[in-house]
Formats: structure tokens, C-alpha cells, sequence
DNA sequence: TAAACTTATTAGGTGAGCCAAAATAGGAGG
DNA sequence: CCTCCTATTTTGGCTCACCTAATAAGTTTA
């Protein structure tokens, strides 16, 4: 199907409509979304042509049964969205709705699935929300720890700085030829995750997991790793 | 400032080629984003003009100070995403870049600095840790749960149906015009987030926290309110 | 029932972000 | 120094999602 960000909007916004008001019109699309009547005519046609609304001239707006479909996966996506930032994060009403109703287009099935477990999770679980509210105490405590971008640069780490249990991505390998070729074809490509695993005594060798398997590399080669965490 | 999806995107893959390359160029960011080079060299153009990139013809591409920033702005937010999908969701390396690409767009700044204190919290606080496990092993068991759309029709239920603790969405207010006035006047509007905070004996009166305070209404008068969760 | 008002449609236009094809610049090797 | 190849830019065109202004269809009301 492939629908844009707008027609989504459009199909949910009837979708919500639709369950307050029974009849749903041009004009009350033109009031949500505050846009031009032109533009939200334009807009019913192409999903009539998609076979997603019924909408004949001058008259009332409706979901077919494809579009009921589209608007309520949508809709479910801005739902969970909302009630994970509102009330798990504590994010303000505001900020809540307007993320969860730009995110709910571009969240994948598997991140929509996996977020419904988390809440659910949440919810049920009750150790976790006396964690949660030791969380939420957290929140308007410490106002430190987050560095939106300014104060300190980002500066990039060596593998062999990495603590055990940490984790970080592969930014660039540097050294000689034959050393970038050796790492790059076990699986150290720029991109990948790793974590630390295992590290002996004096620091060498360090044992990291890559891709789901074990790898164990000397100190000295470690270093020509660049990690960003 | 208000930069589009697109330049932002090209900020931030300049920022990261840069930390890779040294010398970044209209290549690098046309193979990265598999685009015709025509549409790179128009952006770098526009971008110029807004004082973001240097690019002289045929040359090589900076970033400046501002540039930079903003570019750091976009990152830090994917970064923090990427790390919630993956790390705490179990969402799929691809899913999880391929998500934080596009949120790191829209995340409000309140939402993403949430984001951060929680990934923080969950990683320093080690009784967090054994419930995280707790549920990534719930994930893989229960697979059920999850409504994507299908299935069940997300019926709407009316306020006086949530149990003691439930929350909910206002959706639609029914009743006769005055009762509706006076209950509006309340501050149930639709769209409002209710809680129940107390049932009384016979599930009469209910009260509920709405908009910051308490609100007692009998149970009559609640059949009229439809919610959604 | 016709004027006055509201709502919807049509027509024509804009900017963002992409494209293919043609023109041009820079660098490597003969 | 010229030729060839690759990288880049220019040109002209396309779609999407908006817009304004003009027009037309419904609805209300005197």
C-alpha cells in the first residue's frame, strides 16, 4: 500500500471523527489539521481513488473497510506511543501527543510490537513500578547527565578503553593494510555493535561479542579500533 | 533555524563521514543515501546559504560551527534512540537503525531528554537490571498481546467501566445538552486523560484526576462519558 | 422561493526534494 | 600537452502537499 505521512494522517483523523461525531465532513478535516478546504478535497480524492474513503461530492466522508484497516494500524501505533511517553517517561501532554503523532508513521511493526510488550510489561509487573517510581523521583532530581549537544564533544573512544559489560559501535579501523583487512574479515565493520565480554588481567587479550559470536583480539590491535558509544 | 528531514539528514552524515574520512565529498553522501549526485550538489548549495556547510565547486565539504552543532543535535537523538530499540526493546539491529533514523527528526527535545535519564537509570540502577531480564524473557514466550489492528475492534468503554487505577482517553461526552455543559465545564473535554482514583462502595460516586485535579462524579453521569485506552 | 450564508470544488500556482541527461571541471597516464 | 575517465554541476522536469481566488452546490431564513 505505501500510504504518505499525510494520507495517514487523513485516514486517522476520520477514524477519530467518525467515533465522536457520526458524520464526518470536509470541514471538520479542514479545522483539525487547520488547512486549506482546497487541499483537503484534493487529499479525498486521491483516497477514494485508493479505494480507502467514500466520499461523493458535497457529501458525507467515509472509510471503506482497507481504510478502517490503515487508520486503526495507525492509530493503535499513536496510542502506545503516547502512553509510553506520557506516562512511563512523564513527558508533558503536549510534547506527548504531538511525537507520538509524528512517530506513529515511521515506527516499525517490530518496535511498535516490542513497545505494546514493554507498557504491558509495566503495567502488569509490580516490582516494576516501584522502580518506575524511583525512575519518575529520578526525573526531578538530577537535572544533569544530558548533554543535548553542547559542553562535551562526543569524543570518540578505543576499544581498549572500553570497561567490561560496555557496549559501542564501530566508528573506523585504523593501522596498516594488512591489520584493517585481518579485523574488517572477522566481522569488525564500521557500523557494528560490540560489547566486552571478557578482559584478562593485565588487559590483553580482550574477549568482545560481534555479530552473536565471540571474538578475542590482542590489546595492541584493539587500540586501532574507533568506538562511539 | 528549522531544518527539513532532508538537511538534517545530510548534516548528520556529513558529521559522521567526517569523523571516518578526513575528506568528505558529494560521493560519499550520494552513495550513503543512493541519490542522483545532482540532488547532493543542490543541497549543498541550499545549505551553504544558510551557513551550515562549506562547499566550494569541486571541492571538498565542511561543516562550520553552526553546522556542526546542529548536526550533533540530530545525532545525539539517534544515537539514544538506537541504544533504547536495541538494547532495552530487543528491537533488531535494522529495525533499530532504521527507526532512530527517522525519530531522531521529530523527538521533541523534552521527550529525548527523558529518553536519556531513563536509559541512564536503567543502566546505572542494578535492580533495574534483573527486571530488564525479567522482561526480554517475556518477550520471546508470550507472543500474544499485541493487536496490531486485526482481531479485536478496540471497542470504546464508557467512564464508569475503568477499574480503580485504569486511565484513560476522553473521547465523547453523550447525555443531554446540559448535562454535557456541565460536565464540560468540568474540564472533560474530549481528548482529556482521566485516572480513577477512588470507587466508592457501590461503584458510586467514582472520582477521577483530571487536568492536575480531583473530580467526583456519580455514576449516572459517567455512563455518558465514552473513554478509549 | 429567492437572497444570504456556509461549505465544497475547480483552477492555477508554490516550494521541497527528488530525477535523468547534458555540459563541464579535474586528475591520471600516455 | 592531450586524452580519457570520473566527479560535479547545470538544466529542465516530476510528484507531493500545500496555497489563494474564483466558482458552484447546499442550506437557512426572511
Amino acid at each position: 500500500m505505501e500510504l504518505t505521512k499525510s494520507m495517514e494522517d487523513y485516514l486517522e483523523s476520520i477514524y477519530i471523527l467518525k467515533k465522536q461525531k457520526r458524520y464526518v465532513r470536509i470541514k471538520d478535516i479542514v479545522e483539525k489539521f487547520n488547512i486549506a478546504a482546497a487541499s483537503v478535497t484534493e487529499a479525498m480524492l486521491k483516497l477514494s481513488k485508493k479505494n480507502l474513503v467514500e466520499h461523493e461530492k458535497y457529501g458525507y466522508i467515509d472509510l471503506t473497510e482497507k481504510g478502517m484497516e490503515e487508520a486503526r494500524r495507525v492509530y493503535s501505533r499513536h496510542k502506545i506511543l503516547y502512553k509510553f511517553l506520557k506516562n512511563i517517561l512523564l513527558v508533558s501532554e503536549g510534547n506527548s501527543e504531538n511525537d507520538a503523532c509524528e512517530m506513529e508513521h515511521i515506527i516499525s511493526k517490530e518496535s511498535y510490537e516490542k513497545l505494546v510488550k514493554f507498557c504491558d510489561f509495566v503495567n502488569k509487573d509490580t516490582d516494576t513500578s516501584s522502580l518506575l517510581d524511583k525512575f519518575h523521583n529520578s526525573i526531578d532530581s538530577k537535572e544533569g547527565s544530558c548533554n543535548d549537544n553542547g559542553g562535551d564533544k562526543m569524543k570518540n573512544k578505543r576499544l581498549n578503553e572500553l570497561k567490561l559489560g560496555e557496549t559501542g559501535i564501530i566508528l573506523k579501523i585504523e593501522g596498516d593494510k594488512k591489520l584493517r583487512k585481518r579485523l574488517m574479515d572477522m566481522g569488525m565493520l564500521p557500523g557494528t555493535d560490540v560489547k566486552i565480554v571478557k578482559v584478562a588481567p593485565l588487559g590483553d587479550p580482550i574477549e568482545m561479542k560481534i555479530k552473536g559470536f565471540h571474538l578475542t583480539i590482542r590489546k595492541e590491535d584493539a587500540k586501532n579500533i574507533l568506538i562511539e558509544d
